[in-house]
RNA sequence: GGUGCUAUCGUCUAGCGGUCUAGGACGCUGGCCUCUCACGCCGGAAACCAGGGUUCGAGUCCCUGUAGCACUACCA
């Protein structure tokens, strides 16, 4: 049992967008699976048919490989124990179905849903179980012939568990240990609907996972709760040696108030809380995604697999193989983990830090022409060099680098009246007159220029700041930017004087 | 209400009985760097839920309480 190949799966159920707590499921199920050489599994579990959302099985497949997160098999990634889709193993289901109500593991109940909420009314805390299922409409109480009567004239019913009372069941979990629960006070799970003729989650995840031979379990831990009915249904089949590992994954929470992450805190706190941006098809309303914000997928993937597991040692950055090598189940937190969309962030910056400024100016460079600006790639790999370290996104650039294209026609008020002094006009047209006289080899040189002004300061005594203060006013529109050479050089000699000559203008008039 | 899970700085967490005057990171904050804004660097404030045990010794084990969370559907 311990030789088993290493198999696990993430099943979503294609409800609308992959919300970011799936994704960090998905996230742990893929490190697990590549760190033993096993395969990671999609298989989509549309037994809901009332809840199904056009888009949202290729929202999820489109999300996680944004991420980085690979399927070796399921839904259109191929593999051996298909179909990965639940709506079409139907056939599959019932015959599991029928194993147990043989086996005296399941019984037919024709409770209707509206019986079923009247009885709700009525007794308080009411529950489907030994102790009522005596007094409700079902194959323990009706006679065979009745049941049968029933089912010929097309009667709707589910097939219901049969739980016994009075048992400890044990549910062995890699993350908390192990987790005793009665079962008494268990209730009688649906498990198969005749309406749609589709299993509920509880059966179909039981019968996927051992025939698709998964060998570790691990989702959230919502699941937790019903953990001791799945151990019950790999019991009633026959199946527990060959029992999937159960591993259940602490919440993530939102970052105030109460409760675990929802879709809806997203917007309402100012956060993606989706991987990609989602257009609901039904109302028109769009979530923001991390993908659209302007995040590096590297960058979310190492934010979540830290929310909740840590490698142990003071790693805090990680490529995504070195996420694989240090994984553990073990050293996942047991308690919730609330969402720190700042740390989000320093994470994202330090990504892009790391990028090459080949890569981001390719992708700046569809900015600026978007903007209907032009530039060489030699310039635009310069303005990224100034600006990137100002920012935390890449979407952030063009903010940063967008007066290298647009002369200033305004000047901050607040920074004209603290930096631009009676003397001012006068040093920058000597400023000016030094610019004009550099040659272009030089004025092009920032390594080069920088030293030769500092001089040419020195030798006019005007003090440093008295004039790169009010001359970065003059080309930039504020105090803002990067080094003063760093703006020249690209902005050119032509450009720069026209733009000493505007201040000058502006600051006369 | 019932059942289960959980409980260390504001947040994510390290800690698996002595090495804890509790470590790291984000955030906050002081300083340095500096032509600006940032970045970066150096420093600082900041926590063991409460009460009982067990033990020579408890953040670490046990119990109780409290709090938070999850589940309690013919949803997953």
């Amino acid at each position: 049992m311990a030789e088993r190949r290493v198999r696990v799966r993430f099943a979503p159920s294609p409800t609308g967008p992959l919300h970011i707590g799936g994704v960090r499921t998905a996230l742990y199920n893929y490190l697990f699976a590549k760190q033993n050489n096993g395969d990671m599994i999609l298989r989509i579990e549309d037994t809901d048919s009332s809840r199904f959302v056009p888009g949202a099985e290729a929202y999820i497949k489109e999300a996680l490989e944004w991420l980085g997160i690979k399927f070796s098999e399921g839904v259109g990634y191929g593999g051996n124990y298909g179909p990965y889709r639940q709506s079409e193993r139907r056939d599959i289901y019932r015959k599991y179905v029928d194993q147990l109500l043989e086996s005296g593991h399941a019984y037919i109940a024709f409770d209707t849903p509206a019986q079923l909420e009247e009885k709700r009314k009525e007794i308080a805390n009411f529950q489907y179980d030994a102790q009522t299922r005596g007094q409700m409409t079902n194959s323990l109480t009706l006679s065979k012939e009745e049941v049968d009567e029933r089912i010929a004239r097309g009667d709707v019913y589910v097939v219901r568990a049969k739980i016994e009372p009075g048992e400890e069941i044990v549910v062995h979990d890699l993350i908390r240990g192990d987790v005793t629960i009665n079962s008494t006070i268990l209730d009688d799970k649906v498990l198969y609907k005749s309406a749609d003729n589709l299993p509920t989650y509880h059966l179909a995840n039981i019968v996927d996972d051992h025939l698709m031979e998964v060998s570790h379990v691990i989702r959230g831990e919502e699941w937790l709760p019903s953990a001791p009915l799945h151990v019950l249904l790999y019991r009633f089949f026959g199946w527990e040696d060959t029992m999937p590992q159960f591993a259940h994954l602490s919440l993530l929470l939102k970052p105030e108030g109460s409760g675990k992450l929802s879709k809806r805190d997203g917007d309402r706190l100012g956060f993606p809380v989706f991987p990609l941006e989602w257009h609901d098809p039904a109302t028109g309303a769009i979530s923001s995604g991390y993908r659209e914000a302007g995040y590096e997928p590297e960058a979310v993937v190492n934010f979540l697999a830290l929310l909740g597991w840590n490698p142990g040692d003071d790693s805090e950055v990680m490529t995504m193989d070195e996420l694989c090598q240090k994984f553990s189940l073990s050293r996942c937190a047991k308690s919730g983990a609330r969402f720190d969309y700042e740390k989000g962030k320093w994470f994202n910056h330090t990504y892009l830090q790391e990028k090459s400024n080949e890569e981001l100016a390719v992708k700046f460079a569809e900015v600026v022409k978007a903007k209907g600006y032009e530039a060489d790639m030699k310039k635009l790999v310069a303005m990224v060099d100034a600006v990137k370290g100002r920012c935390t996104f890449a979407t952030e650039i063009w903010a940063n680098a967008a007066f290298y294209f647009e002369t200033p026609t305004t000047y901050n008020e607040k920074d004209r009246q603290k930096r631009w002094k009676e003397t001012t006009p006068d040093i920058l047209a000597a400023a000016r007159e030094m610019f004009a006289n550099m040659s272009d080899e030089l004025f092009g040189n920032a390594a080069e220029a920088e030293p030769f002004v500092s001089q040419w300061c020195a030798d006019n005594n005007y003090k440093m700041g008295d004039v790169m203060n009010p001359l970065r006013l003059a080309l930039v529109g504020e105090m803002k930017g990067p080094h003063m050479f760093q703006i020249t050089t690209i902005l050119g000699k032509a450009e720069t004087l026209l733009r000493i000559d505007n201040a000058i203008a502006a600051m006369r008039s």
